[in-house]
DNA sequence: CCTCTTTATAGTCGTACTGACTATTAAGGG
DNA sequence: CCCTTAATAGTCAGTACGACTATAAAGAGG
């Protein structure tokens, strides 16, 4: 769409900036991660922030995250992935710049690629979830509320398969549970949830995965169809919450 | 914060303008009813849409978003309702104008009010829901989204007693939830899972009703402090979704 | 080669929750 | 006074779930 100045005049009166921004998440070594970028220029310059960017005229929020993350990860084939609004944040003093809304996205990856600097960024590195200092703007927060979302998504949708290799075994889908929620769980009982849940997971035809791990070899699964878990394979009750 | 044309022009190139749209949801006469308003202006002049508005530069966009309620409502106090973010539209194309980029939000009301006709607006209506034929701009897709959303927070939170009164009986609270999802629910396990969910409603002091209603008079009851249910309260599986 | 450790998988048992019912109580209407 | 309506109480069987024990199949180290 063309910039209608006497349009934007008519109606709008003052402009707004609109950023993507994105809280992408991976399991690195057994440990949640996240992609930090560390701020080429000013204001918070040497800041470390979420990767995002101004979304350009002819794109959504979604095309621009995405090229965004292609972007910063190096990521060839960002397509396939699995990326979420979170939500929008717009405070009027977020940005000392200048009024910026920003359309935050949540990004899950399976085995992530190593970053790379980008344009705007001094550098990107994958930093673990708990050592996360503080960043740019309000970007804590942004964090912050993204492994919620995911942690409570994980409940009652079949979204621990994004953290997955296409095909996984019973054992590294659990870990994905322990590593958002930060919790142990049972195996068996794990292992039998998920199972009697139709279309979460299904036994790739081939043969059990022998790679380097101790222990006897996993059998394979592959994501099934479903997307939201009926019933829910909700996390142990963490304070005085009722069973 | 003032604008800057320069730190503008030098980061973001092209204005966006920033709308919050409002799908505001209640139960009239035991029917889910929305809150639409009638465009008193082009585009869509004549068309029945949500009620928003642009996003005023000292605002966020819920401030935005509450005081178009406000104005739409007439609603004299609005600070205590139920205003959630839903989510952000952006796609380039969704208004003719210009590139408007709208943060849409759900409200909830108990007893609403009779509205009013505002400033953009010729008119201003309760609709059944049911009954919404086509929506100005994407307003289709947004109220669906609202709809969507509601129903499933309703399984997994205590928002359903944002429908009702301050103080209410277990049948309108049973009813919030037919009404939303649109099945029927069997009254006395539905009474047990409540009353077994601690913190989900608690029985008021007094006595119990006696107000116009035929049949044994109900208990009265108050929201209660909890605000996420545990275990959740799960839909009856509509479809061929496994119990 | 044997044993220990590790991981996957199988199964058991008792409790809690849920869906489908039936029964009783307390109002109002004719 | 009986019928209808709505609230509330209770029953019962199937299922799910947490906690646990047992077995199987690999590698590591002697």
């Amino acid at each position: 769409m063309a910039y209608d100045k006497m349009a934007y005049d008519k109606y709008a009166h003052e402009p707004f900036a609109v950023t993507a921004d994105l809280a992408v998440l991976t399991i690195r070594d057994g440990v949640l991660h996240v992609l930090l970028v560390e701020r080429g220029q000013e204001p918070y310059q040497g800041h470390w922030a979420l990767p995002g960017g101004f979304v350009q005229p002819d794109e959504s929020a979604e095309t621009a995250a995405r090229r965004e993350l292609a972007e910063e990860t190096g990521l060839s084939d960002v397509s396939g992935l699995h990326l979420e609004q979170l939500r929008t944040y717009s405070e009027p003093d977020r940005d000392p710049r200048m009024r910026v809304v920003t359309v935050a996205f949540t990004a899950l990856l399976p085995h992530p690629p190593e970053p790379h600097g980008g344009s705007d960024a001094a550098q990107a590195r994958w930093v673990p979830y708990d050592t996360v200092g503080p960043l740019a703007f309000d970007h804590d927060r942004i964090l912050a509320d993204a492994h919620e979302r995911v942690g409570a998504k994980l409940e009652y949708s079949s979204l621990a398969t994004a953290f997955c290799p296409p095909e996984f075994t019973l054992g590294e889908l659990q870990h994905v549970y322990e590593v958002v929620w930060g919790t142990a769980l049972d195996r068996p009982n794990f292992r039998r949830k998920v199972l009697a849940t139709p279309g979460f997971v299904e036994a790739v035809p081939g043969a059990a995965r022998l790679t380097g791990g101790r222990g006897k070899p996993a059998t394979l699964y592959r994501a099934g169809a479903a997307t939201t878990l009926h019933p829910p394979l909700l996390r142990p009750t963490p304070e005085g919450r009722p069973a």
